[in-house]
DNA sequence: CCATTTGATAAGGTAGCATTAATATAATGC
DNA sequence: GCATTATATTAATGCTACCTTATCAAATGG
């Protein structure tokens, strides 16, 4: 650093969260290394019963334009598909295959697994703890 | 998310490096709109004495040609001047300009300012656990 | 003193977004 | 029942923040 302090909070928060992502994404990797971790936010926002490309970018809060071309790609590898939506034709709904399916589940037990190392790593009560402040802040940051 | 579970640490990680750093480059786009994001990590990583770009790009963990475009950036701006490197003439030092050194005073004072809200916010035994747990999460992962 | 290494930089490419604009369908007011 | 306006998606294009590859000049070690 051009002055020497100790490493901000702010700082810390983004190391951290680098570091965990790295563990997360090379798992993911080992599945399917096709999955870029711009794909993430796709699983994270689906819905089971299908969904439409304008409230998935929404819950992503990124353009539809954007997310588009990450359902393209999901698309393609076989994970998704656009059905049409039956109550409105100008509409799609984005379904997971069976293998999107499986996919999430697995993605699941890959960040499972990831949160059980820190707990193990902080306690179960400095975990907790953890939580609880990560969710303080950003409710009232 | 597409199964209903409590946040992920995880991702609480994420949300609140992004709201911190909201207010963070809010308060460094206030000082000067030019300046983005990413021009922060040389801010960081720079040395009062000078330093050649190889190690700035090393330190930032980035290649030389990508730390090129962000020194060439703040250069324009007026926050930093390369200036040849008396040992080595292939070589030219990075330094502070005048302006460049506020600047890098001015950064603290936001960053601070923001470490304080969060220790207002959680007590100032929470933040230091906090931080603790935080870099234990970065050394051990 | 020449071969290799090192420091900077130029040219061109890619991922992950955004903005603007086109197209199709739907809903609404009169 | 149009004409207007709104909404869902997609296409074209652009920008930021990087990277890779290539070049050139200076330094260094046998």
């Amino acid at each position: 650093m051009a002055a020497t302090h100790p490493p901000h909070v702010h700082a810390l928060l983004y190391e951290a969260y680098l570091r965990v992502s790295d563990v997360v994404f090379e798992g993911a990797k080992a599945m399917d290394a096709r999955v870029r971790p711009s794909h993430a936010a796709v699983f994270f926002h689906m819905e089971h019963e299908g969904i439409r490309l304008g409230r998935l970018a929404e819950k992503a809060q990124m353009t539809p334009q954007a997310m588009g071309e990450l359902v393209d790609d999901l698309e393609e590898f076989g994970y998704l598909r656009r059905v049409p939506d039956p109550t409105d034709r100008r509409a799609k709904l984005i379904v997971f295959t069976e293998e999107g399916d499986a996919a999430l589940r697995t993605g699941y037990k890959i960040i499972d697994d990831v949160e059980r190392r820190m707990a193990g790593l902080l306690g179960e009560e400095g975990f907790g703890d953890l939580h609880r402040m990560l969710t303080r802040i950003i409710t009232y940051f």
